[in-house]
DNA sequence: CAAAAATGCGAGTAAAAGCTCATATTTGAA
DNA sequence: TTCAAATATGAGCTTTTACTCGCATTTTTG
């Protein structure tokens, strides 16, 4: 009988493995060489054999929407954590923006070659839902902002956002100084241009 | 002796090959099944054998950077045209926004699918000499709107016009009416922003 | 301790895809 | 018409890579 990947064996041990799988996917992807993300490099990097890799994920792509789905929630932490403690609406989006930026930057080569995956992978809902919670929590902090801002008005945030610190790596693998100050000039050119009362 | 490409045999036949292989290449990744962009699969397309694909590009990658110049050659005429004729400085920044709407979304399919290609790939000065080119040229229209305009501006303003537009053909393959009006104020909404004397 | 169940292993399989080269066809000059 | 140079052809070679499966090893059970 073909073997469906086993079934968390014994939960304590398996999830550790999974971890050291993709914390493998993830050091290959920020190799400065740039080396070609195969199973049986992932497996080799972590210690383990093909054969068991294989018995933690059904499939490769399985490992790098679990890596996607680790990166999205240390962002997800780190926005919740941050985001409570500032008082004025305008430092509770600042806040964002500096998340955004040191989380690309703290490893910046495994980021940039990941968010081209995303695109070319195409993901499980479980997966998505964490996109689609990122955005909420930015909606929820810009109404603070502006009463009347729409999800539309989040994905074009998280979007630019995306688009400039990724685009800022490809230059460099350290923030620039200007980089902060040219991003809250599109986040925040962008909510004063749309806002409607004005 | 192993072949060299051969060389602009009969200049204008060869050429116009070539042109047959680019849009085969083109025609594939506009595809909506999106069937896999392999070497053997355009040959077929533009209706001839593999072989002889061979001898008009030295590689697969060479295909796919002839594509992308001619993209980026057609952005390049309709800005030139286009923004020629514009009086002032903040319609020609809205031409250069509709051009780059329209262009998109004239192949949404394969513009999405090139953009991805074009980050893997690792292109020739000669191609990403257009792509320099166009970001010129904007700069040269942004200072007519602020003298004070810098490359990184620029830069920052293209990044941003490709990845909103890009995002919304991921949602969407015909351009939504809100699309200009989010991208216009991201836009002048960064400039003004960004702009010191304020 | 013995048997059985669970897990680990990695050589090997199969499919995909880039590219070649021996042969066939066409073209153009004499 | 004749022949040689140029061009076209596509079967198949080679490399890469995701994934399997029979066997070895460890762990649990009785």
């Amino acid at each position: 009988m073909p073997h469906t990947p086993r079934k968390k064996p014994r939960q304590a041990r398996s999830q550790a493995t999974q971890a050291i799988i993709i914390e493998a996917a993830a050091r290959i992807l920020e190799a400065p060489s740039e080396p070609s993300l195969t199973t049986n490099a992932i497996a080799e990097k972590a210690g383990i054999s093909i054969g068991s890799l294989y018995q933690y994920f059904p499939d490769k792509r399985a490992i790098l929407a679990s890596l996607l789905r680790r990166e999205w929630q240390i962002m997800l932490d780190a926005m919740s954590e941050n985001i409570r403690r500032q008082t004025s609406a305008k430092a509770a989006i600042d806040a964002f923006i500096d998340i955004a930026i040191a989380h690309q930057f703290s490893r910046p080569r495994m980021s940039q070659r990941l968010e081209l995956l995303e695109q070319s992978l195409d993901l499980d809902d479980d997966v998505l839902a964490l996109s689609v919670e990122i955005q909420t929590r930015v909606l929820t902090v810009l109404q603070r902002y502006l009463p009347d801002a729409s999800a539309d008005m989040a994905r074009d945030i998280v979007t630019i956002c995306k688009a400039m610190i990724n685009d800022s790596t490809r230059m460099d693998l350290t923030p620039g100084a200007d980089l902060k100050h040219r991003l809250s000039a599109a986040v925040f050119g962008y909510l004063q241009a749309i806002s409607p009362a004005r």
